[in-house]
DNA sequence: CTGAAAGCGCTTACAG
DNA sequence: CTGAAAGCGCTTACAG
């Protein structure tokens, strides 16, 4: 590999020019500027990348930590982060924690002897901050220590699920929540129950009825087993995330019940599945590019002040399992 | 940050014996050791690998460039990387290319640059390699350039679905191949049609017919509907991916036929949808960690003789799609 | 505008 | 066994 020296070389010019041409910024003139330009094709030269960091005391890569790269939804919020890194001529550094604190913190600490220009991890559950680390960090999705936290406005996304089945006339609504030890799942749930809550009058009166379960299929299934097989069957059940919907809509298969003509079902992520399975599943889309986004620019612009947590709102995506109610009125 | 300097002035040593008991092979002696260890502890030191780096000229750094983190296979692909490089006490930088050739070829020169140990890269259709490097690089799942594949045995999985196949008593099979464009589907197709070949006799005759679709869904409920509709419909369709199968498997469902009861119907892949759709699907499974596993490998082996490429079969997975054909004596 | 030189933080022959 | 010193390939004040 040919170094500056060679290049300088060859151009007759010193390694200091060689440099100044590099970094473009500054005014080599002409045709010293081209001689080593000219030199530098010849040579098939690209500058050492260990050596300038070495020296400047910065790298263009991104650390991104992440519970598991194979969960659908971590691995778009990755795809995002690569893209939005690389647009800015840089590369990303990835580790799964594998929802492991003790490993968590082994990564954080090898990216920072690293010395990346910045980490983003999705925490895992129980993450502990060892050390203070001078590198800017930001959390996405769930929270790494104190660190800001750019996250889905889970808030949000779940009051316009309640809106949505409002206004398609349900008044009979039941409500499977996440394992409430789950920031997420409080937050979804009390962003549905407090948008019911505000959309409920004596005249209108909307009944509602509150389940919990896991984040996943069998959970959803079975939950929905038992509110399908109860006496007062609701017209809709919204699901705090798809996996939970999707069980709930197995669950109706399994008795019969006929989605969207009987029963409104509604997921939350749009993970792939949603789009797949049969029927097409109605949620709530998380801002994957967005997050991303938000999360790289803020490594980029960590000088500035403190920038407090950013919750970004998630698209309703209405498909085929949400209708109104069975006897409803055609709108 | 603390320098070896800081250590040595603290320890009251030179520089070369710190990093002598950083190396650990050499023999510092013990007084001075522990008084060198103990001046790192109490400043919190860690070596900047950066300078390491530049001095070494290698870093401890893997680079994997694939297609696209979202698909499902590729992020299994992916992570069994990570963990392989971790345990070797690696990193590892990612990149997409969006199956954009050009991308790739930035990506390459872009990982070169940064001096890795070696690349990891599950090639893009059509992708050329630009210039002669001279890091490692070994090819996954896709090949790149003239480099050594490693990848899954598709002759050898397609042989024992037909096995499977033969055994449970059809003789009367469709088969559904990819693009013929692609290696992969072709593989598939000639392990499949030579075993089948193979089992064929003339007092035990099999009937084979054979359909060429893409590796997706609709495509595999088109060709589905096809076949099934037709007039001499078979026992079982034995699908190229676990995507066509999935399509094939919808068909059925619209046309009414039981699986597996009327028909039996295959896959390949195992992706997480297999065993989530209803009837879950028999398939074969691809070897992901044993294809990451031997990818690292053969990186860090790269200087001991030239390997070629590597075949690494899959297993079987019987789930509830397969059954022997309607009216066959029970086994 | 350009060159000569120092220095980033390490590792590793070379002496002793 | 340990220290002094060179050097990895760059960048960047400092002179001129």
């Amino acid at each position: 590999m040919p170094t500056i020296k060679d290049v300088a070389r060859k151009a007759g010019v010193s390694v200091g020019t060689v440099s100044r041409v590099l970094a473009k910024n500054d005014t080599v003139k002409q045709p010293l500027r081209e001689r080593v330009l000219k030199a530098m094709a010849e040579l098939d030269y690209s500058p050492n990348l260990t050596a300038r960091a070495l020296r400047t005391n910065r790298i263009d890569v991104l650390g991104l930590i992440i519970p598991d790269i194979t969960n659908p939804f971590f691995a778009q919020l990755a795809k995002g982060i690569e893209m939005e890194a690389a647009k800015r001529g840089h590369s990303v550094m990835l580790s799964n924690s594998h929802d492991d604190p003790e490993a968590e913190a082994v990564q954080v600490t090898a990216l920072c002897d690293r010395a990346v220009r910045g980490i983003i991890v999705v925490a895992t559950h129980g993450s502990q901050v060892r050390r203070a680390v001078d590198l800017p960090i930001v959390s996405l999705d769930r929270r790494y220590g104190d660190y800001a936290l750019v996250a889905t406005d889970h808030f949000d996304g779940s009051g316009k699920i309640a809106d949505h089945l409002h206004a398609l006339g349900h008044r009979k609504i039941a409500y499977i929540a996440g394992p409430m030890s789950m920031d997420v799942a409080q937050q979804r749930k009390s962003g549905f129950v407090s948008r019911i809550e505000a959309l409920n009058t004596p005249e209108d009166p909307i009944e509602l009825t509150l389940h919990e379960g896991h984040f996943d299929y069998d959970s959803g299934e079975e939950i929905g087993h038992r509110i399908l097989s109860g006496p007062q069957r609701p017209t809709a059940i919204a699901a705090a995330s798809d996996q939970l919907a999707i069980g709930v809509l197995r669950s109706a298969r399994d008795l019969k019940v006929d989605v969207p003509g009987e029963l409104t079902v509604t997921g939350f992520d749009d993970i792939t599945l949603a789009s797949l399975v049969v029927p097409r599943l109605t949620t709530i889309r998380q801002p994957f590019e967005a997050l991303a986004i938000s999360a790289v620019e803020r490594l980029f612009n960590s000088a500035e002040k403190e920038p407090g947590d950013e919750a970004i709102a998630g698209d309703l995506v209405i498909r085929e399992t949400s209708a109104p109610p069975p006897g409803a009125k055609s709108l």
